[in-house]
DNA sequence: GTCGAACTCCTTATGGCGTAAGGTATTATC
DNA sequence: GATAATACCTTACGCCATAAGGAGTTCGAC
């Protein structure tokens, strides 16, 4: 219901997130740890996973590992270090760089609008993995992205961007401001792809019926929206219509990907190409 | 703490936020009303402004009416849809869309990379402005954006980009991957800078302090950064060193716009002009 | 072998939250 | 005046994070 907001203590975030395995003392007195950080972060991430984050307590983690809830206390600070652990963890499933982007490129440049081609299928590459690892974790775009609290595990994703896009020919000015466009249009198209998946689980309405509902009650509530908001009106129109796009043509009774997610698949495709086209005349212009 | 996820009933949030003014009838038996739904609306956005959506609850809005919580839910379903009324509601702070964008361009092209301009301009403007809304009300930007539920000022904040688009010559599928490249950039942008003053005002720390011992922490915890992310390294000292940035030659003890601000007024503005430049060869491809 | 310290894990309690249930006072129509 | 609808209230329930403190376990030191 309510938002993340201020990420618990940031120093004890970053001493879990980096410290390697903590210290490795000999023995201490006490008993044996029957649990481990890493135990509760994967455990957190499988309650976030089954259940959004709204089912995220510290109780129901407990519970997955069959502890009471004040258990978990001993390892982990409290629930927003919990998170930001959870959070950076996941990014570890990104695969790792290929060997793309080095600034002594093989790729032969074109001759006119032919970019060099290897630094823009790098960053689609980076982009779409970036994308499906939000789906299969939709509770992560959810989590605050203005955190200067990075694990290694994001850094490492901003690491390949940031490399790709040094190989392509950016400066620093220009780098931080794509990398910032590029991480946000991600996080963003995922999340209204995953809220949508959220929402039809949840109330077992397709996006498709959920939209003509929608729509529905909207032209009852508002019969002049065409008038107020003329050029949304043509925009809703052109697109559902289907000038060329899928929308039409696609054979009927396709559940498995629903109508939302196809036509969310084209928006990324096609905004990350305006991405890219404003990447390469960046690119032109410190080159 | 938590997140928001499934904005609650979308029917009844709908119908709030498109019927003029309910029913206006004539009269009815009991009590006259001493509230109105735009009051808590206004109530909300007061609490939140002041104290993030963390201090928003039922009671903390009544208490700011001088009622008690369960006085709200005459006029408001519960707590999900006055958020969705008040994200809707800071909206109409957005200024009328300036005539521009119409497809009889007054303003003659350049020569060469010169563009037909209007759009640009327009298209940063609307940019700057929804920019300094979300900086006004920062809770903002923490409300799930992927919400179908549109309010008509939401949807006027649309209609001025989708009609500036229009008027740039875009078609239909490439307008709706740019109109979200360019929502989530302005939004994502925001809210780093939201939360980072949010987080010096709540700790009074300043934003460079904070850096400067968020990065003395991490050299510590992780003496091997430069080795492991070698990029990334790099990008920061080239930021920070000051390539002919501001960095360096900003006069010092101007803490009324502190360092990350400015930091990330040039992040938005480098990230806007990829975007803009991508915009462009896509409107010379449909053109 | 025994003691004390360190450690894990538990139960309990506190103060928050959203909101369901039901009571009371007010104001219209009949 | 009776009746019904409405606004607002108090109370209560079941969540939540987590502070406080107690019980049991295991070590090093003697």
């Amino acid at each position: 219901m309510s938002i993340f907001a201020g990420q618990g203590d940031a120093g004890r975030s970053m001493a879990l997130l980096w410290a390697p395995r903590a210290q490795a003392t000999g023995s201490s007195p006490g008993p044996k740890p029957t649990l481990s950080v890493e135990a509760i972060v994967e455990a957190g991430i499988a309650v976030a996973d089954a259940d959004t984050l709204a089912g995220l307590s510290m109780r129901t983690v407990a519970q997955r590992l069959g502890r009471s809830s004040m258990a978990l206390y001993t390892y982990v600070p409290g629930k927003a270090e919990l998170l930001d652990l959870m959070y950076d963890r996941v990014h570890a499933e990104m695969p790792p760089a290929r060997n793309l982007g080095g600034s002594g490129g093989d790729l032969g440049g074109g001759p006119d609008g032919g970019p060099d081609g290897g630094w823009r299928e790098a960053v689609t590459a980076w982009a779409r993995e970036l994308w499906s690892l939000y789906l299969r974790h939709p509770w992560v775009v959810q989590v605050s992205y203005a955190r200067p609290v990075l694990g290694p595990n994001e850094q490492a994703v901003m690491e390949q961007l940031v490399g790709i896009l040094y190989g392509a020919g950016l400066d620093a000015g220009t780098l931080r401001g794509t990398v910032t466009a590029l991480f946000h249009f991600v996080r963003g198209t995922a999340q209204t792809v995953a809220e949508a998946r959220l929402a039809a689980a949840a109330t077992g309405v397709s996006d498709q019926e959920w939209w003509a509902g929608r729509s529905a009650l909207l032209s009852e509530l508002a019969p002049d929206f065409a008038e107020r908001f003329p050029m949304s009106a043509r925009l809703a129109g052109e697109t559902a219509a289907g000038h060329g796009d899928g929308a039409v043509q696609d054979p009927p009774g396709d559940d498995a990907v629903p109508y939302l997610e196809r036509q969310m698949d084209r928006t990324f495709t096609v905004g990350l190409t305006v991405l890219l086209d404003g990447i390469e005349a960046a690119v032109r212009g410190c080159g």
